[in-house]
DNA sequence: TTCTTTGTTCCGGA
DNA sequence: GTCCGGAACAAAGA
């Protein structure tokens, strides 16, 4: 399930194969992921050269040439992964063959060297769009957007405006993408524990020293988690199939039932559900 | 067949 | 008008 760490490193992965290469061909196979896809406007990327790639929040950024940038988001399951020449083919056979895709592969793009980028998603819960990168302030999902947890602007004093009279569970506040935008449910399940904060526990409620706390772990376990790769649990692997590694070190993810990893702490880990999402932390540790 | 999974949006109540 | 909680939605696998 991508979050702003396996974003990021799908981010890093792409810069390093495809920055400065040109579109020879998109293939759409399937138009149907979360919006469906215009194959007019994405054919329109074809002989356009990549500018560069960014990430905002778990968005993905292509900036092509002429002023044309490519939108993804991987929703839940949604993944690039890169095929790279193997043996010399008959370049029209190269470029027409699908019958090589797996299954949920629906877009494939065919750089000028013969690499290919192919986006899959089990779930079809991500999208690619088309947007003019002039224009990009304008669309409306990233208006809303709150800072990004790695930026100087996510601080103990954006946190403590913003919480004060928020009388909802801290838990909700962190999912919350118009509060800070990147953090997903495995990270926020991760960040509370660090914290030693209960997810219940009222946004309004939290100490000075509370607030600290999640924002240093929040950037410190997210700067962690990049650094491991991403976590791969259910279907993210990285760019060249290699999974993430971050998996290993939760705390609290799925571990329902298993000893405390805190120091001294007996306690179980329990599973609960706090707006419809699992929710796992040591009831010892956070109170 | 039913349940689980996630981010986002919408709706109703306070 | 604002805030908050809950439900709905997308699709597929176990």
């Amino acid at each position: 399930m991508p979050e702003l760490p396996e974003v990021e490193v799908v981010k890093k992965s792409l810069l390093s194969k495809i920055i400065k290469l040109k579109v020879k061909k998109v293939k759409v196979k399937n138009v149907n992921l979360r919006y469906k896809i215009d194959k007019k406007s994405i054919n329109s990327l074809k002989n356009k050269k990549i500018i560069s790639i960014k990430r905002i929040s778990k968005y993905l950024l292509i900036n092509f040439s002429n002023d044309i940038t490519l939108i993804s988001h991987l929703g839940m399951t949604g993944r690039f992964y890169i095929e790279e020449k193997k043996k010399i083919l008959k370049s029209s056979f190269y470029y027409n063959n699908l019958t090589k895709l797996r299954k949920h592969d629906h877009v494939v793009f065919i750089f000028n060297n013969r690499l290919k980028i192919i986006y899959n998603d089990i779930r079809k819960f991500g999208f690619l769009m088309i947007a003019k990168t002039s224009k990009l302030k304008n669309y409306t999902s990233f208006i809303k957007l709150g800072p990004d947890p790695l930026k100087n602007k996510f601080n103990f004093k954006y946190f403590k405006e913003k919480s004060i009279n928020k009388k909802i569970k801290i838990k909700d506040l962190l999912m919350n993408q118009s509060f800070v935008s990147g953090l997903g449910n495995i990270y926020v399940n991760e960040i509370l524990f660090k914290s030693k904060i209960n997810p219940y526990f009222l946004a309004s409620n939290l100490k000075d020293v509370d607030i600290k706390k999640i924002v240093k772990y929040t950037k410190n376990i997210l700067l962690k988690a990049i650094k491991h790769g991403g976590s791969s649990i259910k279907d993210f692997h990285s760019f060249d199939g290699a999974k993430g590694h971050y998996q290993e070190k939760f705390y609290v993810y799925g571990k329902t039932g298993l000893q405390c990893s805190s120091k001294d702490c007996k306690a179980l880990i329990s599973k609960v559900v706090i707006s419809q999402r699992a929710t796992f932390y040591c009831p010892n540790c956070q109170k």
